[in-house]
DNA sequence: ACCTGAACACCGTTCAAGT
DNA sequence: ACCTGAACACCGTTCAAGT
């Protein structure tokens, strides 16, 4: 890594700059969540570190402290602000339903982020809360019931996408793992919601 | 819910031979599979790590890459050992669910690391072989979408419990957060399989 | 066949100190 | 208000070498 230690002869008078190598790089909870969304859909959960996103805005790992108490601390708000597209108003449950999917599938292994950061305020969230008024009145145990779906299924379709990537899959029967996900979702949510199964997907 | 313990007869004394400097501590797969198993119901997913198990078995980290070939091929065995126990024979599909789901309740953070390790190939784990006969001929898809259901709703119930266990809940409604959720379980699961809702559960 | 010892390239987090 | 620098206690993994 590039060290200048002919710094005095420069002398920026470090106030308003403007420029952006020599990098004053203030920051604030917002652009950090930002460029860690970003950083997420470019690695993936697992190479999702403080140090790394700290690269990726120019500063020392422990300026990421200032922002978040912690690492699950920033974590949860990226979960926050993957799931707050969803849109509230929509009547139609597998409209609704698969909104929150496509919520999930926007970022890389957001399903799983969601999944596993989000399970303390899931009665609370921007999902219950547009599953519910989708059902109706008086259901909130199918809407909980169905964001679990919702969530299992994302992960597990999230995961194995992954995994087809950059290897190949070990089962002996190859019929293409992932056709059939689109209906096995349908299939679940109209049942969960107690609709009459088929409707036509609105695909291009 | 019927909780099987004969889980923890595995404490295996490791100080038979007392000697600290010559360790003769042959260990084979199965060995070092039982051991970490054993350590991920005391510490969690997240804190189990290879040099911890290493730890356990009285050997240097370095030594479990001669049984795995990395930690993720160790996890999936442990996938599979908790996976192992669920029953095949049932008819009906809601025993065969509930033992799905106490299969994965059988070891700390089991639904998780089972969804996240195991999603290549649960279109041909015992789960879904399970679900498929309680179900009938042709239901693979329903089985699927069983499946996932019972993986979200379970990863996401341990989740929670975790979460209790040692922190209070953030949220602001406190009217006892997993209560209803068998309740839950149940409704998701009959809708799915497409059974008449309730039925008496076999409670002690 | 199974393990040690030492290394390599990483982690999350804390904290005094700087500006 | 926001960041650096240095430390602390960890990680997974590789590989020559031992037995």
């Amino acid at each position: 890594m590039l060290v200048l230690n002919t710094v005095h002869l420069n002398a920026v008078h470090y106030s308003e700059c403007m420029s952006p190598e020599h990098n004053p790089a203030r920051h604030d909870r917002d652009s950090v969540a930002r460029a860690a969304l970003a950083l997420l859909d470019e690695v993936g959960l697992a190479d999702l570190s403080m140090r790394r996103i700290a690269a990726r805005l120019d500063v020392q790992p422990s300026a990421l402290y200032w922002h978040f108490a912690n690492k699950q601390e920033l974590l949860a708000e990226l979960a926050d602000r993957i799931t707050a597209r969803i849109p509230a108003g929509a009547s139609d449950v597998l409209v609704t339903a698969r909104s929150i999917r496509d919520a999930l599938f926007a970022y890389r292994d957001g399903a799983e982020l969601v999944l596993s950061t989000y399970a303390l305020r899931l009665g609370s969230s921007h999902a219950q809360i547009a599953l519910e008024t989708s059902l109706g009145a008086g259901s909130s145990e199918r809407a909980t019931a169905l964001l679990h779906f919702i969530l299992g299924h994302a992960a597990l379709a999230q995961l194995r996408m992954h995994a087809e990537s950059h290897g190949a899959a070990a089962s002996a029967d190859e019929i293409d793992p992932t056709a059939g996900l689109d209906a096995v979702f349908d299939l679940g949510v109209a049942a969960i919601a107690g609709v009459s199964a088929s409707q036509p997907r609105d695909r291009a």
